[in-house]
DNA sequence: ATCGCCTAAATTGTGTACAAAGTGAGCACT
DNA sequence: AGTGCTCACTTTGTACACAATTTAGGCGAT
């Protein structure tokens, strides 16, 4: 048969004409490669707004792909906490309460804490060099207004601590607490005062570097406690936009490929609207 | 109506001979409903030995359901860390090393005992009589040698005192961490010494209910502590079987439907037999 | 005899079809 | 008018088919 090799053309997508291929992987290049990453920027950034209902084939036809693997991207947000799966019914974007706004920021603060003294023990300078380095960038995206840039550049931070402490496990707690956080900033918080304070960034790398372990876990609780307290009871207002331009990024990292110039793309899209959840 | 009406015969596997449809859902009956609960429990008792390849097919026969399903269910346990997804090569019994151990336990230690601190602030009288109850069960299926049972009934206790914690956050960890922890005693721990200590459990619960704060969470540390010395940092031998015969707990809950008289069923089975990843 | 390629089988990855469940509008009835 | 029902439509759940990849074994050349 000697097949395997190539069949020449594995194209057999010709399904339902309607719902036009509205993009393929058109912005799927920038850098994140999966659906998971392009969803939990827009929930974190507060593009999709908590309680939107996110249908599996809107998605699949705004990612180009089939519902197989947006129910896999689905399961894996659910996971994390970002996205609620209700039998039966769907995947909405989760609305925690306030309630669970408290138990995140405590989770956070409890284990955060002690990383940040794991990882004060062990840091070496390289790495101190590094997260400076990431300080900057931070610092950058946050003057050029680069806001989901800023977003991510900030969770990736404290992130990078967490790896630093030497606890996989705790580290990857972070790594689900940290988008949780970012969802409720964006439900609670104010546009203006988003964020998490670049200089607090700066003041405790300086107290690591230092291997001033108290100082540095000081510092931290001080950031987390105030990241918590700058969130309102009252939920913010969240506009309604069609799927697909919620899931676009403002605009793509820069580089924006001239064989693909990101065309009008999805306007004729019957902008499925996002409707949250009537419960 | 749960799991379909059974449409006369879903029995369309007739393609390779090998491999009989095992049995249908014969022992998924017993209380847990779902694959994962099944694999879990095989898993944390040391019947699928750590490395053992899961294959999707195989599972699916076992279970009578199609891969999709089998999919999920060894996403989820992924994400749980009882199982590690390869791309294109397929899932594993995870097989965590003794480092990953060390950094499950000091998880556990952050965690539940900030945990038993709160719960002990707020646990009301009632819950404490609950928890008694939960304990005298598990000194019953201590006595009975009710292996399988005992071990669920273990992890379900710590994870009883979670949610009296307050917690929902960290109550999930916790529900993530108990089931590596059982691994990790199925890989590192003499099966004569394994479990966690009926004893301890109960003297924890009479400090929550004087309200000692600080002598409940020492037993508790204790407690803790003691478990991760009695792993050996040989990994214990694991003897393999056939995966279905991994997967059927020793004898179903009690019972016995006579309805359903579990017959000889699985020993015709060609045995798939179990091989560890080759890596 | 050993190494490497090449082929065949086994296994995972993904798309699609169909069935089950949910949702909402319209209609009849009180 | 208000309430409850039915029916059509939408959306999710599951099985299955086929493609892609890995894995193992055989064959020939050095």
């Amino acid at each position: 048969m000697s097949v395997t090799k190539r069949p020449a053309a594995p194209r057999p997508r010709a399904g339902r004409a309607a719902i036009p291929p509205p993009a393929r992987g058109v912005w799927a290049e920038s850098g994140h490669d999966s659906i998971v990453d392009t969803v939990r920027d827009a929930v974190a950034s507060g593009r999709l707004p908590a309680g939107a209902k996110l249908i599996e084939a809107d998605l699949a036809a705004t990612f180009a792909v089939s519902r197989t693997r947006v129910r896999q991207a689905l399961q894996r947000l659910s996971f994390v906490g970002l996205v609620t799966l209700e039998p039966n019914r769907g995947a909405f974007v989760a609305s925690p309460s306030i309630e669970e706004a408290h138990a995140v920021h405590a989770a956070r603060r409890l284990i955060e804490c002690n990383i940040v003294r794991d990882a004060t023990r062990h840091c070496t300078a390289n790495d101190i060099r590094r997260l400076r380095a990431h300080c900057a960038a931070q610092a950058e995206a946050e003057a050029r207004g680069e806001d989901v840039r800023l977003l991510r550049l900030l969770g990736e931070f404290h992130l990078l601590i967490a790896e630093l402490g030497g606890n996989a496990v705790l580290a990857d707690f972070m790594r689900q607490l940290i988008p949780r956080t970012a969802l409720l900033q964006a439900l609670y918080q104010h546009p203006r005062e988003r964020g998490c304070g670049v200089a607090d960034h700066l003041k405790l790398l300086d107290q690591m570097a230092k291997g001033d372990e108290a100082g540095a876990v000081a510092t931290l609780r001080q950031h987390l406690v105030g990241n918590l307290a700058r969130l309102s009871v009252r939920p913010a207002p969240t506009q309604m936009t069609d799927l697909a331009s919620a899931l676009r990024p403002p605009n793509a990292k820069s580089g924006s490929a001239p064989g693909a110039p990101a065309p009008p793309e999805t306007a004729a899209t019957p902008t499925a609207r996002l409707r949250s959840r009537p419960r």
